[in-house]
DNA sequence: AGTTGGACCCGGACGC
DNA sequence: TGCGTCCGGGTCCAAC
Protein backbone atom coordinates (compact mmCIF):
# COMPACT_ATOMS: atom_id res chain seq x y z
CA UNK A 1 0.00 0.00 0.00
CA UNK A 2 2.88 2.58 0.39
CA UNK A 3 2.96 4.81 -2.18
CA UNK A 4 5.08 7.71 -3.46
CA UNK A 5 4.73 9.65 -0.01
CA UNK A 6 5.10 6.72 2.12
CA UNK A 7 8.54 5.54 0.38
CA UNK A 8 10.00 9.27 0.20
CA UNK A 9 9.11 10.05 3.89
CA UNK A 10 10.91 6.61 4.41
CA UNK A 11 13.78 7.61 2.33
CA UNK A 12 14.19 10.93 3.94
CA UNK A 13 13.68 9.65 7.38
CA UNK A 14 16.43 6.63 6.86
CA UNK A 15 19.28 8.75 4.75
CA UNK A 16 20.62 10.49 7.93
CA UNK A 17 20.66 7.64 9.52
CA UNK A 18 21.92 4.74 7.22
CA UNK A 19 24.40 6.56 5.43
CA UNK A 20 27.56 5.70 6.17
CA UNK A 21 26.57 2.95 8.57
CA UNK A 22 28.15 -0.28 7.75
CA UNK A 23 26.01 -3.34 8.49
CA UNK A 24 27.37 -5.84 10.86
CA UNK A 25 24.76 -8.34 10.94
CA UNK A 26 22.19 -9.72 8.60
CA UNK A 27 19.32 -11.66 9.87
CA UNK A 28 16.60 -13.44 7.10
CA UNK A 29 13.98 -15.09 8.38
CA UNK A 30 11.93 -15.90 5.25
CA UNK A 31 13.85 -16.56 2.11
CA UNK A 32 11.42 -16.23 -0.45
CA UNK A 33 11.99 -12.22 0.58
CA UNK A 34 15.18 -12.26 -0.93
CA UNK A 35 16.68 -13.27 -4.62
CA UNK A 36 19.59 -15.65 -3.55
CA UNK A 37 20.43 -18.29 -1.12
CA UNK A 38 20.31 -17.42 3.03
CA UNK A 39 24.25 -17.99 3.22
CA UNK A 40 25.44 -15.83 0.07
CA UNK A 41 22.77 -12.88 0.56
CA UNK A 42 24.12 -12.47 4.50
CA UNK A 43 27.88 -12.83 3.62
CA UNK A 44 27.46 -10.62 0.85
CA UNK A 45 26.16 -8.18 2.88
CA UNK A 46 28.29 -8.56 6.07
CA UNK A 47 30.80 -5.82 5.86
CA UNK A 48 29.65 -3.53 3.70
CA UNK A 49 28.48 0.44 4.15
CA UNK A 50 25.31 2.04 2.98
CA UNK A 51 26.41 5.08 0.88
CA UNK A 52 22.93 6.37 0.27
CA UNK A 53 19.07 5.82 -0.17
CA UNK A 54 17.47 6.49 -3.46
CA UNK A 55 13.84 6.50 -4.44
CA UNK A 56 12.22 5.89 -7.54
CA UNK A 57 8.46 5.69 -7.42
CA UNK A 58 7.28 3.13 -4.71
CA UNK A 59 10.92 1.43 -5.13
CA UNK A 60 13.70 1.99 -2.62
CA UNK A 61 17.25 1.37 -3.61
CA UNK A 62 20.21 1.08 -0.68
CA UNK A 63 23.59 1.78 -2.43
CA UNK A 64 26.06 -0.46 -1.34
CA UNK A 65 29.97 0.74 -1.53
CA UNK A 66 30.42 -2.71 -3.64
CA UNK A 67 28.61 -1.26 -6.20
CA UNK A 68 25.48 -3.31 -5.54
CA UNK A 69 21.71 -2.27 -4.63
CA UNK A 70 19.35 -3.83 -2.06
CA UNK A 71 16.04 -3.28 -3.52
CA UNK A 72 13.11 -3.01 -1.94
CA UNK A 73 8.99 -3.00 -2.99
CA UNK A 74 7.01 -3.18 0.20
CA UNK A 75 4.11 -3.82 -1.73
CA UNK A 76 1.36 -4.65 0.50
CA UNK A 77 1.63 -3.94 4.09
CA UNK A 78 5.67 -3.65 3.70
CA UNK A 79 6.76 -1.73 6.63
CA UNK A 80 10.21 -0.72 8.64
CA UNK A 81 11.63 -0.11 11.81
CA UNK A 82 14.84 1.18 12.75
CA UNK A 83 16.42 1.62 16.55
CA UNK A 84 18.12 -0.89 18.92
CA UNK A 85 15.47 -3.17 19.06
CA UNK A 86 12.09 -4.10 16.95
CA UNK A 87 8.43 -2.96 17.83
CA UNK A 88 8.02 -6.68 17.31
CA UNK A 89 10.08 -10.04 18.13
CA UNK A 90 12.74 -10.48 15.70
CA UNK A 91 11.44 -13.18 14.32
CA UNK A 92 8.24 -11.32 13.02
CA UNK A 93 10.98 -9.46 10.17
CA UNK A 94 11.13 -11.02 7.16
CA UNK A 95 15.01 -8.90 7.19
CA UNK A 96 17.29 -7.87 9.58
CA UNK A 97 19.88 -5.65 9.31
CA UNK A 98 22.36 -4.67 11.63
CA UNK A 99 24.45 -1.81 12.04
CA UNK A 100 28.10 -0.73 13.80
CA UNK A 101 26.28 1.44 16.30
CA UNK A 102 23.78 -0.96 17.90
CA UNK A 103 20.87 0.06 15.47
CA UNK A 104 19.05 -2.30 13.27
CA UNK A 105 16.42 -1.80 10.38
CA UNK A 106 13.70 -4.30 10.47
CA UNK A 107 11.96 -5.40 7.23
CA UNK A 108 8.39 -6.11 8.51
CA UNK A 109 5.09 -7.40 6.40
CA UNK A 110 7.00 -8.64 3.11
CA UNK A 111 4.26 -11.07 2.15
CA UNK A 112 4.37 -10.58 -1.67
CA UNK A 113 6.40 -7.67 -0.86
CA UNK A 114 10.76 -7.98 -1.36
CA UNK A 115 14.79 -7.15 -0.63
CA UNK A 116 16.77 -8.19 -3.89
CA UNK A 117 20.23 -7.87 -4.07
CA UNK A 118 21.13 -6.59 -7.14
CA UNK A 119 23.97 -4.60 -9.14
CA UNK A 120 23.95 -1.61 -10.42
CA UNK A 121 22.97 -2.73 -14.00
CA UNK A 122 20.30 -4.57 -13.03
CA UNK A 123 18.89 -2.18 -10.59
CA UNK A 124 18.85 0.50 -13.81
CA UNK A 125 17.43 -2.29 -15.97
CA UNK A 126 14.84 -2.83 -13.15
CA UNK A 127 13.85 0.40 -13.26
CA UNK A 128 14.19 1.42 -16.61
CA UNK A 129 9.95 0.73 -17.42
CA UNK A 130 8.83 3.37 -14.83
CA UNK A 131 7.71 6.50 -15.87
CA UNK A 132 9.16 10.10 -14.19
CA UNK A 133 8.84 10.94 -11.09
CA UNK A 134 5.86 13.63 -10.65
CA UNK A 135 8.27 15.64 -8.99
CA UNK A 136 10.72 15.56 -11.96
CA UNK A 137 11.46 19.41 -13.38
CA UNK A 138 11.07 18.19 -16.96
CA UNK A 139 7.85 17.46 -16.24
CA UNK A 140 6.19 20.62 -16.97
CA UNK A 141 1.91 21.33 -17.30
CA UNK A 142 2.65 21.09 -20.84
CA UNK A 143 4.68 17.79 -21.20
CA UNK A 144 1.91 16.20 -18.51
CA UNK A 145 -0.81 17.68 -20.63
CA UNK A 146 1.01 15.90 -23.70
CA UNK A 147 1.79 12.42 -21.86
CA UNK A 148 -2.20 12.45 -20.79
CA UNK A 149 -3.66 12.93 -24.29
CA UNK A 150 -1.68 9.85 -25.73
CA UNK A 151 -3.21 7.89 -23.01
CA UNK A 152 -6.54 5.65 -23.77
CA UNK A 153 -7.63 4.57 -20.61
CA UNK A 154 -9.47 6.15 -17.60
CA UNK A 155 -8.13 8.91 -15.63
CA UNK A 156 -7.30 6.65 -12.39
CA UNK A 157 -6.16 3.33 -13.89
CA UNK A 158 -3.72 6.31 -15.85
CA UNK A 159 -2.41 7.96 -12.57
CA UNK A 160 -2.23 4.36 -10.80
CA UNK A 161 0.23 3.34 -14.21
CA UNK A 162 3.83 3.64 -13.11
CA UNK A 163 4.95 3.94 -16.53
CA UNK A 164 2.53 6.75 -16.53
CA UNK A 165 4.05 8.45 -13.47
CA UNK A 166 5.97 6.64 -11.05
CA UNK A 167 4.87 6.38 -7.46
CA UNK A 168 1.25 7.10 -7.14
CA UNK A 169 -1.68 4.06 -6.16
CA UNK A 170 -4.99 3.38 -5.41
CA UNK A 171 -5.36 5.87 -2.63
CA UNK A 172 -3.89 8.82 -3.63
CA UNK A 173 -5.42 8.70 -7.23
CA UNK A 174 -8.10 8.56 -5.77
CA UNK A 175 -7.15 11.77 -3.36
CA UNK A 176 -6.20 13.06 -6.52
CA UNK A 177 -8.76 13.07 -8.74
CA UNK A 178 -11.07 14.61 -5.87
CA UNK A 179 -8.81 17.43 -5.20
CA UNK A 180 -8.62 18.13 -8.80
CA UNK A 181 -13.01 17.68 -9.03
CA UNK A 182 -12.71 15.11 -11.57
CA UNK A 183 -14.06 11.97 -11.93
CA UNK A 184 -11.61 8.96 -11.59
CA UNK A 185 -13.57 7.20 -14.31
CA UNK A 186 -13.10 10.02 -16.89
CA UNK A 187 -11.20 9.19 -20.01
CA UNK A 188 -7.86 10.28 -19.71
CA UNK A 189 -7.31 11.98 -22.87
CA UNK A 190 -11.01 13.63 -22.76
CA UNK A 191 -9.79 16.10 -19.77
CA UNK A 192 -10.44 20.15 -21.38
CA UNK A 193 -6.74 22.07 -21.03
CA UNK A 194 -8.22 23.82 -17.67
CA UNK A 195 -8.61 20.01 -16.00
CA UNK A 196 -5.77 18.83 -17.13
CA UNK A 197 -4.16 22.24 -15.56
CA UNK A 198 -5.96 21.31 -11.99
CA UNK A 199 -4.87 17.43 -12.25
CA UNK A 200 -1.30 18.47 -12.81
CA UNK A 201 -1.47 20.75 -9.76
CA UNK A 202 -3.47 18.40 -7.54
CA UNK A 203 -0.68 15.43 -8.31
CA UNK A 204 1.77 17.69 -6.63
CA UNK A 205 -0.53 19.47 -4.16
CA UNK A 206 -1.93 15.96 -2.78
CA UNK A 207 1.50 14.08 -2.70
CA UNK A 208 3.25 16.82 -1.09
CA UNK A 209 0.61 17.47 2.01
CA UNK A 210 0.86 13.55 2.29
CA UNK A 211 4.47 13.30 2.69
CA UNK A 212 4.71 17.06 4.98
CA UNK A 213 2.31 14.93 7.39
CA UNK A 214 3.94 11.55 7.61
CA UNK A 215 1.98 9.55 5.09
CA UNK A 216 -0.76 7.14 6.03
CA UNK A 217 2.28 4.24 7.53
CA UNK A 218 0.49 3.04 10.49
CA UNK A 219 4.25 1.90 12.22
CA UNK A 220 6.34 4.66 13.12
CA UNK A 221 9.83 3.93 12.08
CA UNK A 222 11.28 5.12 15.50
CA UNK A 223 10.40 5.02 19.27
CA UNK A 224 10.34 8.51 19.03
CA UNK A 225 8.70 9.10 15.50
CA UNK A 226 5.42 11.02 15.82
CA UNK A 227 5.11 12.04 12.36
CA UNK A 228 4.80 9.10 10.55
CA UNK A 229 1.15 8.22 10.06
CA UNK A 230 -0.03 11.99 9.77
CA UNK A 231 -2.01 11.47 6.57
CA UNK A 232 -3.94 8.45 7.92
CA UNK A 233 -7.62 11.23 8.94
CA UNK A 234 -6.49 13.71 5.90
CA UNK A 235 -8.00 11.28 3.24
CA UNK A 236 -10.61 13.18 1.66
CA UNK A 237 -12.65 10.06 0.10
CA UNK A 238 -10.32 6.84 0.11
CA UNK A 239 -12.21 4.30 2.16
CA UNK A 240 -14.99 7.29 3.12
CA UNK A 241 -17.57 4.67 1.65
CA UNK A 242 -21.42 6.39 1.99
CA UNK A 243 -19.45 9.08 4.57
CA UNK A 244 -20.55 12.63 3.87
CA UNK A 245 -18.02 14.31 1.16
CA UNK A 246 -16.33 17.14 3.01
CA UNK A 247 -17.34 19.95 0.59
CA UNK A 248 -20.77 19.18 -0.29
CA UNK A 249 -22.24 16.81 2.02
CA UNK A 250 -23.25 14.45 -0.83
CA UNK A 251 -22.15 10.71 0.15
CA UNK A 252 -19.38 9.24 -1.44
CA UNK A 253 -19.47 6.40 -3.20
CA UNK A 254 -17.62 3.14 -3.87
CA UNK A 255 -17.23 1.35 -7.10
CA UNK A 256 -14.19 -0.88 -8.26
CA UNK A 257 -12.72 -0.05 -11.52
CA UNK A 258 -10.74 -2.07 -13.49
CA UNK A 259 -10.72 -4.52 -10.39
CA UNK A 260 -9.08 -2.04 -7.90
CA UNK A 261 -11.55 0.26 -5.40
CA UNK A 262 -12.61 3.58 -6.39
CA UNK A 263 -14.35 6.55 -4.42
CA UNK A 264 -15.22 9.35 -5.15
CA UNK A 265 -17.88 12.81 -4.84
CA UNK A 266 -20.64 12.31 -7.36
CA UNK A 267 -21.27 15.41 -6.57
CA UNK A 268 -17.75 17.18 -7.06
CA UNK A 269 -16.00 15.23 -9.41
CA UNK A 270 -16.84 15.88 -12.92
CA UNK A 271 -16.46 13.95 -16.02
CA UNK A 272 -13.97 17.37 -17.60
C1' DA B 1 -3.58 -1.00 -26.67
C1' DG B 2 -6.51 -1.31 -22.90
C1' DT B 3 -9.14 -4.26 -20.04
C1' DT B 4 -10.05 -8.37 -17.38
C1' DG B 5 -9.12 -12.05 -14.31
C1' DG B 6 -6.14 -15.05 -11.86
C1' DA B 7 -1.88 -15.90 -9.24
C1' DC B 8 1.13 -14.58 -5.85
C1' DC B 9 1.32 -14.26 -0.21
C1' DC B 10 0.09 -14.46 4.73
C1' DG B 11 -1.17 -11.19 8.81
C1' DG B 12 -5.10 -9.84 10.64
C1' DA B 13 -10.01 -9.62 10.89
C1' DC B 14 -13.94 -12.24 11.54
C1' DG B 15 -17.03 -16.16 12.87
C1' DC B 16 -18.18 -19.79 15.74
C1' DT C 1 -9.08 -18.54 24.20
C1' DG C 2 -8.58 -21.02 19.95
C1' DC C 3 -9.07 -22.56 15.58
C1' DG C 4 -10.56 -22.19 10.80
C1' DT C 5 -11.67 -19.24 6.90
C1' DC C 6 -11.35 -15.36 4.06
C1' DC C 7 -9.81 -10.91 2.44
C1' DG C 8 -6.75 -7.49 0.72
C1' DG C 9 -3.72 -5.11 -2.48
C1' DG C 10 0.55 -3.99 -6.20
C1' DT C 11 2.33 -6.23 -9.80
C1' DC C 12 2.79 -9.47 -13.42
C1' DC C 13 1.00 -12.28 -17.04
C1' DA C 14 -2.08 -14.47 -20.17
C1' DA C 15 -6.23 -14.02 -22.74
C1' DC C 16 -9.59 -11.35 -24.87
Amino acid sequence: MPELPEMEHYRSQLSPLLCGQRITGVTVNRAKTINEPIEAFESALRGRTILFVERKGKHLLFHLDDGHRLHLHLMLGGWLAYGEQGPKKDSHFQVILRFGDGNSLFFGGLRLGYLHRITAKAALEEMKELGPDPFDSRLTLEAFGKRLSGKKGKLKTTLTDQRFLAGIGNCYSDEICFDAKLHPAAAASSLDSASVERLYNSIRKVLVEAKEVGGYMEHPLTPDDTLTGGYNDQCRVYDRKDEPCLVCGTPIKFETLTGRKMFYCPNCQKDS
